[in-house]
DNA sequence: GAGTACTCATAATCGATTTG
DNA sequence: CAAATCGATTATGAGTACTC
C-alpha cells in the first residue's frame, strides 16, 4: 500500500519540471531547470553532467531540510525538498565514468568551511596524507595542467586566486587533523600534493615543493586567525599573548602556554548544537544522576562525553580547587571515568 | 641562552573596479 | 585606455614564549 502511493507519487512528480540551485564552487553556484524531476541519483548526475557540461566524475550532497539545511549524502532522490539546492563534489579517478564508482566514494563528502565541532579534531595525523579533492573547477584545471606536464612537460603558472583555492582547502582538511602541524607534516603534505599534481611542482628547490610547504605554513597561520575571529575556542585559547593586547584592560593571556591535544591545556569548542547552558544543564544532570544508589554507567558516559568542552574549558580558563570540581563533577572522580577523561583527552 | 615556533601588525602583491 | 584606487590575500618581521 505505501509502494503504491510511492509510485503514485513518483508519478506525479515524474512530469514535474524540477528547479534547483547547484553549488559548483564558493564562487559558482548556478540555478539549474530540468524539464523532468530525475527518479534515481544517478539519472540526476547524468542529466547534471549534461547541462552544465561537466566531464568529470562528481557524487552529490544536498542541504537537508531535517538537519537545519547542514549538508548530507545524496542517496535517495526522495529525500530532496522541492526545490533543493545540491553540493557537486568531484570524485578523482581516471577510468572513465561509471556511476557505480561515483556512489561508492564517499571519502571525500567533507564540506563544512567553518564549522567548530569538536570531532573536527578527532582523527590522528594520517600516515600518508591524503590530498582533499578541490572544486570542480579547480580540479579540471589540475587534471588539464597534469596532462601538459605530462606530454610537454610544462609547470602549470599558479594564478593567484588558484593558489589561494588550494591552500585554502589544504589547510581546512589539515586543520581536521590539527592546528599546529609540525615542519614535517607540512612537508608530507607539500610532497603529496606535487606528488598527485605533478604540474605544481617547482624548478629550482631540491625538494620541488619548498615554496608550497613556505605557502601552507604561512596560510595555516592565517587560517587560524580566522578560525580564531569565527569563535573557535581550540585556537583562540593561545591569542592575545601579546603585550598591546592588554591596553584594554583584560590581562593577556600570558600564563596559558600553547595547547595541543594531549597537553594540560587541550580546549575543544563546544559539540555543535549546544552552547554553554545547554552543557551546564547536561552538567546539572549528570550531578544529580549521581546522587542516585546505581547511577547509570551508560547516562554518566554519554553526559560526561557531552560536557567534556565545558569541562576543559572550566579547568583552563579558571584553574578551580579541586573541591570545587569535586562538588561540580563527581562522577569524574569514579575510577571508571577518570581512565575515561584520559582517554578523551 | 640558543634555537624554534607562534601570534600579530603590517607590508607587498595582484586582480577588479573606478576615474580622468 | 591607462592610471588610480580598492579589497582580498599572502608574506614578512618583530615580539614573545617554550624547549632543550
Amino acid at each position: 500500500m505505501a509502494t503504491r502511493d510511492e509510485m503514485q507519487a513518483k508519478e506525479m512528480t515524474a512530469n514535474k519540471k524540477m528547479t534547483m540551485r547547484v553549488i559548483l564552487a564558493e564562487a559558482d553556484i548556478r540555478k539549474v531547470i530540468l524539464h523532468s524531476r530525475p527518479s534515481t541519483v544517478e539519472d540526476l548526475i547524468t542529466k547534471l553532467r549534461e547541462s552544465l557540461g561537466l566531464q568529470n566524475n562528481f557524487s552529490l550532497q544536498f542541504q537537508d531540510p531535517e538537519f537545519n539545511n547542514e549538508l548530507c549524502n545524496l542517496t535517495d532522490l526522495q529525500e530532496l525538498p522541492e526545490k533543493p539546492t545540491i553540493k557537486v563534489l568531484p570524485v578523482l579517478d581516471l577510468v572513465p565514468v561509471s556511476s557505480d564508482e561515483v556512489f561508492s566514494d564517499t571519502s571525500t563528502a567533507d564540506t563544512e568551511i567553518l564549522s567548530c565541532t569538536p570531532q573536527d579534531r578527532r582523527e590522528p595525523w594520517p600516515e600518508f596524507f591524503d590530498i582533499p579533492t578541490f572544486s570542480v573547477d579547480v580540479e579540471y584545471r589540475l587534471r588539464q595542467a597534469d596532462l601538459l606536464f605530462m606530454s610537454e612537460g610544462t609547470h602549470l603558472k599558479v594564478s593567484k586566486e588558484l593558489k589561494h583555492e588550494i591552500l585554502e582547502r589544504l589547510a581546512e582538511s589539515m586543520y581536521s587533523y590539527t592546528a599546529y602541524p609540525t615542519a614535517a607534516q607540512f612537508e608530507s603534505v607539500a610532497a603529496a600534493l606535487i606528488s598527485k599534481h605533478p604540474c605544481l611542482q617547482e624548478r629550482g628547490s631540491a625538494t620541488r615543493c619548498c615554496g608550497w610547504k613556505n605557502s601552507l605554513k604561512h596560510k595555516m597561520g592565517n587560517y587560524r586567525t580566522k578560525r580564531r575571529q569565527s569563535g573557535c575556542l581550540d585556537v583562540a585559547v593561545n591569542a592575545g599573548k601579546r603585550g598591546r593586547h592588554s591596553s584594554d584592560g583584560q590581562p593577556a593571556n600570558k600564563r596559558i602556554k600553547k595547547a595541543k591535544k594531549g597537553e594540560i591545556n587541550y580546549l575543544p569548542n563546544f559539540p555543535d548544537g549546544f552552547d554553554q547552558a545547554a552543557l551546564e544543564e547536561a552538567r546539572k544532570d549528570l550531578a544529580d544522576e549521581m546522587q542516585k544508589r546505581t547511577p547509570s554507567g551508560l547516562l554518566v558516559k554519554q553526559k560526561m562525553d557531552q560536557t567534556f568542552a565545558l569541562r576543559r574549558k572550566e579547568v583552563v580558563d579558571s584553574e578551580p580547587p579541586i573541591n570545587t570540581m569535586v562538588k561540580r563533577w563527581p562522577a569524574l572522580f569514579t575510577e571508571d571515568q577518570v581512565f575515561m577523561e584520559f582517554i578523551r583527552i
